[in-house]
DNA sequence: CAACACGTGGCAACCGTTTGCCGTCTTGAG
DNA sequence: CTCAAGACGGCAAACGGTTGCCACGTGTTG
């Protein structure tokens, strides 16, 4: 199964090996004959690049690497999904890290890599910013759900989501809303509470924030007995997750939901869908997002002069049965 | 950001360059004192090898691909995050790839990436088993939830789980039960519906199948108008997806679960646990057989001629609510 | 008809490692 | 004291491409 080299071909075709090299990957730099003669003999031999060999010289690995906080999370899926695609779309591959939520596993991983791709994804990256402004200085980095000054970026967008979240509360006569917090070091969770509280300000509710909770299921009882003793009529978990955990502790508790209180969540994951009562919630085209981040990424290496973008992807609050008039339990108006 | 070579760390340190590389990858071969000494260097100047041109002459990438049958389907992601995990213990890279439920693209990408990854795995691989034994024989290859004889093998116990599904369901004075079946060329599809026929006879129920379906919730509607066409009393589904779908559909039409026919699914995936009813199911420690391919995997590349293992994991048959006694109403006894 | 610009193909250096082979220096045994 | 056997380090040839530069032939221009 020894695989055939650019020599074989040279050789085979009676050309220089200059030529074959030219014929794959600068076309128009061999006259037409010559390179159909050429990628014929190479057909015929099986004759596949090594993208090792390729990438020594060219420094192109066409390879990027897509990190993630928690690979089980799975508002992720979408993401990555959009991502691999577009990835593949271009003949890119995508390699999937897993930071467990640990900034030192991602940088970590990070260095491992920076040789094996030609850039990152940094989707929710726990890094400090000055930590991120670095590693961009020293490779091409699109960072997701994240907005950091002079980076390339794609968020999708909630300021405007969360203000129509509290503005639906507000109409379901909520007057006092809580805010169940995402990590310490997570942009959203700052991003987001900083939108609902000025949303709350401007509407006339009381907002508070409890927290921070780990963005998972199990973390919702603590969210849920937290939600409580401020005496809110409306939870906002950080995500579908932790909203989903709220949930269940609520009704182990014997709260009704939404008849004493109501709950959303960020994400639409698909089991926002499925639980019971199902959950309004903020959603959006997470897949666009990655589709969008590796665009991004890919072009940067054409026109590395380019000022970085910074994409907003549009949000969408979906009403579910989770929300309901304050105190008098009764069903969402969507 | 100009990155250091071996060479610079060789001159540094004043020794040869094959010193400052045997220094890292075998140890053994230079003396202590050196060893430290170039290790020093190399720290100091930021010294991180290049993977290339590592791989260009050792052949070895120190990455592996996994190809999953659809990234969408959430069954996966236990999977994916096990296999990444025992990945990274090793320092190896995981590189994910979407088949899209197609034989084409699925070949296509291995095709791609052969040269790029030390070996596959593929997981719920949808080749005809002849293309599989024939990839075997080219790239280091290990099949997950699926059994070729003479590959490399990690499933998911089925047969033992789907003689418990159906004794469980034969418990509950089920006569007839319906297999929802999945993809056409879906090996767990064969396998599980040979297994649930074997103890539906051994058990003397009736046992039929329709299908395929895809395994989505999409399909879960014709999945459910088919099983009812059926009359038998409990239905299983080929994946937890697609039992969701048929939940879903069975409700719309007024039909009651577990009252009016119980339903099962396969995965255990994390939205059985959240739909209405909860969803009773085969599971198991996905994470588990995504581990151990990737460690038969990696194995593999050190004992070449080892016999190709096909490990089994165990699963678990997790009771909930969607199944109960035969069209009376009751509660699963577990 | 000379001068020149292109369009093409070949030559060879280089990318950053690994590794087979060789030479030297120690060391311990006979 | 001699000699064989390691242990250790260095030399240089790969690995399989890319790419700057040169040479050659032809068509165009003054």
């Amino acid at each position: 199964m020894k695989s055939s080299t650019i020599y074989d071909v040279a050789q085979a075709a009676g050309v220089a090996t200059s030529t074959v090299s030219r014929a794959f990957s600068n076309p128009d730099r061999v006259g037409a004959v010559t390179r159909e003669h050429v990628l014929e003999v190479a057909r015929r031999l099986g004759y596949q690049p090594n993208p090792h060999a390729r990438a020594l010289v060219s420094r192109r690995t066409r390879t990027v690497a897509m990190v993630v906080s928690d690979i089980t999370n799975p508002h992720f899926f979408e993401l990555i999904r959009g991502a691999e695609m577009r990835a593949k779309a271009s003949g890119y591959t995508l390699v999937l890290v897993n930071a467990e939520e640990s900034p030192r596993i991602e940088l970590e991983q990070i260095n491992r890599l920076t040789r094996s791709v030609d850039g990152f994804l940094l989707a929710a990256s726990r890094q400090p910013e000055e930590d991120l402004l670095q590693l961009a200085a020293g490779h091409r980095v699109v960072v997701v759900n994240r907005r950091v000054p002079g980076l390339a970026s794609v968020v999708l967008e909630h300021a405007e989501g969360c203000r129509q979240m509290v503005a639906h509360l507000a109409s379901l006569g909520h007057s006092s809303v809580v805010y169940l917090a995402g990590p310490r070091n997570s942009w959203t969770a700052a991003s987001r509470w900083a939108a609902i509280r000025g949303a709350a300000a401007e509407l006339g509710l009381h907002a508070q924030r409890m927290g921070p909770f780990a963005p998972t299921v199990a973390s919702g009882g603590a969210a849920a007995d937290a939600a409580l003793t401020t005496g809110a009529t409306a939870a906002i978990a950080h995500n579908d997750l932790l909203a989903i955990g709220v949930l269940r502790r609520l009704a182990d508790r014997g709260v009704q939901v939404p008849a004493d209180v109501s709950v959303v969540g960020f994400d639409d994951i698909f089991a926002a869908d499925l639980c019971t009562p199902t959950l309004t919630t903020l959603g959006g085209a997470h897949a666009d997002v990655g589709r969008a981040a590796v665009e991004i990424l890919l072009n940067s290496m054409e026109h590395p002069r380019d000022h970085a973008p910074e994409l907003v992807v549009p949000s969408e609050l979906i009403l579910r049965r989770s929300t309901g008039s304050a105190r008098t339990g009764g069903r969402p108006d969507g």
